[in-house]
DNA sequence: TATTATTTTTAGACTTGTCTAAAAATTTAT
DNA sequence: ATAAATTTTTAGACAAGTCTAAAAATAATA
């Protein structure tokens, strides 16, 4: 069993691993976890005596298959949490981040396979980031920013980069949701802001919003 | 704001202060946190320094105004989620606990408040015990033993003394649920046994039951 | 009321997870 | 390739919460 201190560890490094390639360096760790290098070497070496990660000295961590697992589990409970938070209690998709963040150490795996059946088995969360499986795996949707898009070509939004709440009740504002379709209407060349079809609303947005959101490319229609 | 472990301590001198007159004794609450003596002294301190109870050296401990707030209003959230995991997610009454032991410890005032909406805003638990309003106040339903009623009286079972597992997963086994009327058929001198009518069904029952079920008396029909 | 017995508190130690400051290793730059 | 800068680790300390063992206070009993 692990505390709830070594499965944020763990949940950092797992998402630190998804854009690193080798291992995930000490001061990486130690800047998403808010605390010091110091600090995350004594955890490594806890978690390395437990088998949940990989550690040489001076050459940063990997999880192993069961740090994974277990790393994968609470990224589960905490977006299955979220969706449960936004779908039944009515919050709002950026005020449940911080409560997702201590329900997702809630341990009862009938408490979480229940609440994934009452949800009715959502694939992804409020963000639209996907909810990994009963054993870690996760559906890769082939997505690209908006700002990769060229001129009339449109596509589904299916989540954010940033999910910062500050970014999110912009979005909210705009009216950008997931699910709605987007059209790129005209790209300025100056600053690289777009002009974009949504729903029926014609909108203008900054190079900066266009690179925090994804999209799944639209065929047809 | 407080942590787990004092909001542990408030809670249990909440419950242990409602059957006993006078300050609530050291052994008391190390003996309901399965604890020692000598912890039971330190935590004392720091919380009567946050002043959430009175404590006098060697006399035993009282909540405060405050105090009882919090301890309240973590019962509150326990019984919240006890009725959530049985309506929601078909738990039993005997699995609920345990969930709602870490459960009761989430901090989000609009996720409690939210969920007593969700729920149509329940007054009872799983187990027939009352749910602290916001406030931290009850409503008092008169209760009486099953055992203390005389032949032919009835009255409406609403809850249970001793809420282990064991006993719970008995009642299941025999029928008895909450709501349902009860009536005393006959009494066994002998060893006190009852023969009751619940539902349409007759059942003979130990005193031992008979003194682990509540019931609100039962006027007319 | 003096003497046991029980309860409660104190003193000192241990674990977990954190920190600061300094040393060691690695990387970068000249 | 050596010096400078950066990263990582070690060493030692601290707070929270717990424990054991012993001392102090209260309660029970003869």
């Amino acid at each position: 069993m692990f505390t709830l201190s070594e499965e944020n560890y763990l949940k950092a490094i797992y998402h630190l691993e998804l854009d690193t390639d080798g291992g995930v360096s000490t001061n990486a760790i130690a800047e998403k976890l808010a605390t010091k290098a110091s600090s995350v070497t004594d955890m490594i070496k806890k978690l390395s005596e437990k088998e949940v990660v990989l550690y040489k000295k001076y050459k940063g961590v990997t999880l192993t298959i069961l740090g994974k697992t277990v790393a994968a589990n609470v990224v589960r409970k905490h977006r299955l949490w979220e969706v449960f938070l936004v779908e039944k209690l009515n919050f709002s998709w950026h005020e449940v981040h911080e409560v997702a963040e201590q329900l997702e150490h809630i341990k009862s795996a009938k408490l979480i396979n229940q609440l994934d059946r009452f949800l009715g088995f959502p694939t992804h969360d409020p963000h639209g980031d996907p909810i990994p499986d009963k054993d870690g795996n996760l559906k890769i949707v082939e997505k690209s920013l908006l700002s990769t898009l060229s001129k009339n070509e449109s596509g589904i939004c299916i989540g954010v980069d940033d999910s910062s709440s500050e970014f999110l009740q912009f979005l909210d504002k705009k009216g950008i949701t997931l699910g709605k379709k987007i059209t790129i209407l005209d790209k300025e060349d100056f600053d690289d802001s777009l002009s974009i079809l949504i729903g029926d609303k014609k909108l203008s947005i900054s190079n900066k919003i266009a690179s925090n959101l994804y999209i799944r490319a639209h065929t047809g229609q």
